[in-house]
DNA sequence: TTCTTCATGTAATTAGTTACATGATTGA
DNA sequence: TCAATCATGTAACTAATTACATGAAGAA
C-alpha cells in the first residue's frame, strides 16, 4: 500500500465520474482535460486503482465481457470524502517541461537554421494540438458534452488549455519573424540593440501585470538568494 | 555511465555558458530560463555532471576555495558537438503538470468555496511568479543581462515565459468572475445555458486559430482512437 | 484463416526526489 | 562564540516509464 499521490487523486476523480475498467480510464484520461494538466503513462492506470482499493477509496469487481475478463473499479463513499479533502489542500504547479523550448534557450550554441527549425517545430506542434482539439471542441459545442452534468466545469478548464495553446502559438509566430531577420545566432551590434528593446518590452509587460494584479504579501520562504523551484511531486 | 537525457543536455548547456561547480550550476539554473522549462531538483546538478564526464562531454577539476574543496566542471569540444547534435533532434513537450488545475477539473466533487479558493490560489501563484520575476526583468532591461552575449536569446525565451504567465493570470481572473456568479458547483438550468455559451466560445476560438495557422499534414501516428500523450522522457 | 487491433495486464528499469550529513564561512 | 547559511555532496527510496506478454474480437 503506497501513499497517495496527485496521480492517485487524478484516477480517483475519474472514478468519481463513473465506475470504469483500467482500459476505460485510459480513454477517459485521454479525452478529458486530465491528460492536459496531469499526463501519465497508460500502465499507471492499471496500477493506481489497486492502490486506491488498498486505501479503501475504491472497490474492485471482477466481471466478464464476452470471453474477456473485465476488472471494474468503483469509488467508495470514503473515496468521495477523500477527494473532497484533497480539494481543500493547495495544489502544486504549474510545472512546465518543454524540451523544445530548452533547445531554444541554448540556441546560441547552434546555427540559425537549427533555431528556426526548433521554433517552427514548436509552432507546428501547437497547430497540431489545436487541430486535434478542434473536432472535440466542435462536437462539445454542437452535440453537447459526453457528461452534460460536467459541462460547466469542462468549459472553464477547457478555456485554460486554449489560452495556453494560443500563447504558445502567438509566441512561435512572433519568434519566427524575429529570428528570420537575424544573420546568425551570435550577438552582433544591431542585434544587441534589438535585444535591449525586447528586454525592455518584457520588463514593461511584467510591470504592467504587476500593477494590474492585486499586490500580495511576499511570503519569503526562499532559503537561498534565488527562489527555489517548488517540489514536483506529492 | 547512464545514457543521456534531456536533463543531461540542460546541464551541458549550462556548462557551455561557463565552467561551473555543481553549486554554481544550481544558481545558474534558478536564475536562468532553464528552471522555467526544465525544472529539476538540486541534487541532480551534483549527479548529472559526473555522467557528462563519463561520456567525455565534460572534464572535472578538483580545486580549492578557501579551506573548502571545489569541483569545477568544464565542457569539452566533444561536449559542444554533442550539444549541437542534440539541437538537431526534435524535442518533446510541452508537458504541463498542474495539480491546482486538476483540482479545478474535479471541482464538481467539491463545494463552490473550494473551487473559488483553488482558482484564487492559481491567480495568486501567478501573481507571485510575476512579482518574483519583475526585479529580474527590470535589472535585465536597465543594467543589462549577466551574460550580454546571450541577451538576444534570453529576450526570446523570456517572452514565452511571460506569455504563459499572462495566459494563466488572464484565465484565473476570468474564471473567478464566472464562478462567483454560480450558486454552487452542480449544474442547474441557468448554468447549463451558460455552459453551452462558453463551450461555443471555446469552439469558435479554436476554429479561429485553425483558420489562422497554416494547415499541416495530419500525421496520424495515433495507435488508438484517441491520440496518445507523447512520452515524457527520452 | 490470418492479420490487426482491442483489451488487459506484469516486470524490469530508471530518472528523479527527498532526506540526510558535514565542514567552512560569516556575522551578530 | 554561537547560530545561521553557504557549499558540497551521498544514500535511500519510489513514482513513473518502457518494454514485454497474452488472449479475444473483428475484419479482410
Amino acid at each position: 500500500m503506497r501513499q497517495l499521490t496527485p496521480t492517485s487523486y487524478a484516477v480517483l476523480g475519474l472514478l468519481a465520474v463513473r465506475p470504469s475498467s483500467a482500459y476505460e480510464l485510459i480513454g477517459q484520461m485521454q479525452r478529458s482535460m486530465v491528460r492536459l494538466v496531469w499526463p501519465r503513462a497508460e500502465s499507471k492506470l492499471y496500477e493506481e486503482p489497486k492502490n486506491l482499493v488498498a486505501h479503501g477509496l475504491a472497490t474492485v469487481r471482477q466481471g466478464r465481457a464476452g470471453g474477456r475478463r473485465r476488472t471494474v473499479y468503483r469509488i467508495t463513499p470514503r473515496g468521495r470524502r477523500a477527494l473532497g479533502r484533497w480539494l481543500d489542500r493547495p495544489g502544486a504547479g504549474p510545472f512546465f517541461e518543454f524540451e523544445s523550448m530548452l533547445k531554444v534557450v541554448y540556441a546560441d550554441f547552434g546555427t540559425k537554421e537549427q533555431l528556426l527549425t526548433n521554433v517552427r517545430r514548436i509552432r507546428d506542434d501547437a497547430v497540431r494540438r489545436v487541430d486535434l482539439s478542434q473536432p472535440l471542441a466542435r462536437e462539445l459545442a454542437d452535440r453537447g458534452p459526453r457528461f452534460p452534468e460536467r459541462a460547466h466545469i469542462n468549459a472553464i478548464t477547457g478555456r485554460f488549455v486554449i489560452e495556453v495553446m494560443q500563447a504558445t502559438l502567438r509566441w512561435a509566430q512572433w519568434a519566427e519573424r524575429i529570428v528570420e531577420r537575424w544573420p546568425d545566432t551570435s550577438l552582433n551590434a544591431a542585434m544587441a540593440a534589438e535585444a535591449r528593446t525586447l528586454l525592455k518590452e518584457n520588463a514593461d509587460v511584467v510591470e504592467a501585470m504587476v500593477s494590474l494584479a492585486p499586490p500580495r504579501a511576499a511570503d519569503h520562504t526562499a532559503k537561498r538568494k534565488w527562489a527555489m523551484s517548488p517540489s514536483r511531486t506529492t
